[in-house]
DNA sequence: CCATTGTGATAGTATTACTATCTATTTAGA
DNA sequence: TCTAAATAGATAGTAATACTATCACAATGG
């Protein structure tokens, strides 16, 4: 399954100047920028210190991406396909609409604890980026030309499979696309506000993430508009 | 009712060097990074900026803030007490728990339509930029320094009242915080979205968010544990 | 009338976010 | 095999940013 994702995961909008995956720099620009953000955070990495971690120079990254801030938009758009992707296979073959939904949620909800085989980038890394710095990608004044640019492709097909399983269960259902985007997005919030802000969240939560996510999305999809 | 909010909203954490509040130019600088920061966006507002539209120098605005995170803390901090006594005085006076709760939750995820009575705060632009840039308060790798700092202790007591509301209407409840903290935060990701990616939302969502979170909250607190 | 407080102006440093240019090496194709 | 294109690395330079430090000045209050 890994093998296949490994295949299939890529970033199609042109986010990029230079397709990185194309390329030994490129991959390896992909490989250290993930290390790095994750453990300086966004803020604090440059593309200079980029370069001195990979041994090259400035310019010859910004021959892949235009900005740190296309970089990011690419690394995060990678991890969003590679949640499709791992949804698309986790609710494979599943006749009953309401357990595929079940499952759906689950796997869209659930923490990454496997480094992944996808060679040269650590998935764990790249989830923890996700979590804390994903919103940033797209809080942005120029979110609207991006979006116009399909930047954030990955996120919307992403909201869109989960939609159309709420649609499955409850084709009535007066938000099905507010509440699978509140899905997606909301269980990455809830994952940092675990881990930093505790004090927001009930004992246990981080476990109960999934368990969570998937008692909301029923009791909503079983409630009729009042 | 606004008279007494005046009174009432201010930051008690010390996120500032001095108390904007208590001189002239303290007020000038929050009004006007206001201004600033609702139209460039955070990541081009800088403090040169502000100084110019200010007419002073850069050295002048530093001794109220280290700089431009904990001027954002700031803002965002007073926004969130101004949400905390609104939900106060929407729910005062309310016997029947189901009910308060539903006020509650109208009261979170209502716009903020009016600009406000603070002489010279502009409410709306402050609203504005709690919705886009809120999450970049927290989403930092000092959010644990600053949260033992108490930099974000008014969105904890606004979650936490409403959390207070969901367990008087459920006391069982199986995560009221968290659902208390995806309300507060579900809210406002979803009024981004709804403006500037509205494919990820359902049509008309933007003027239905209040009734689909009381939906999605009844929904949970009716729902039992699995 | 003197000490404190608040403000403004200037100057300077290190870092960042680029842009431009030149050279060297590898690779693909004719 | 020769040539052209693609790729990478090195250097230099610019404008903006995020500060820090210092000095001078005015108002204010006891």
């Amino acid at each position: 399954m890994q093998r296949l994702m490994q295949m299939n995961v890529q970033v199609s909008e042109p986010v990029y100047l230079k397709d990185p995956q194309g390329t030994d720099l490129g991959r390896r620009i992909i490989e250290h920028s993930v290390v790095l953000i994750d453990e300086l955070g966004l803020e604090k990495f440059t593309f200079g210190k980029l370069a001195a971690s990979l041994g090259t120079a400035e310019s010859s990254i910004y021959r892949y991406f235009d900005n740190k801030h296309r970089l990011l938009i690419y690394l995060i758009g990678w991890y969003w396909s590679w949640r499709e992707y791992k949804l698309v296979f986790d609710t494979a073959n599943i006749g009953d609409a309401a357990t595929k939904l079940e499952r759906g949620v689950r796997s869209i909800t659930e923490p990454v604890t496997d480094k992944g085989n996808f060679g040269y980038l650590d998935l764990r890394a790249l989830y923890r980026i996700a979590v804390s710095e994903s919103s940033k990608a797209y809080m942005t004044k120029e979110v609207d030309e991006e979006h116009k640019e399909g930047c954030f492709g990955g996120f919307k097909r992403l909201c869109d499979r989960l939609r159309d399983m709420v649609l499955e269960v409850s084709p009535k259902h007066p938000y099905p696309a507010a509440l699978a985007s509140q899905v997606v997005d909301g269980s990455m919030v809830q994952r940092f506000f675990a881990e930093h802000l505790p004090s927001l969240t009930d004992k246990g939560t981080k476990s109960r993430i999934p368990d969570n996510f998937v008692h909301l999305v029923f009791a909503s999809v079983n409630t009729p508009k009042r």
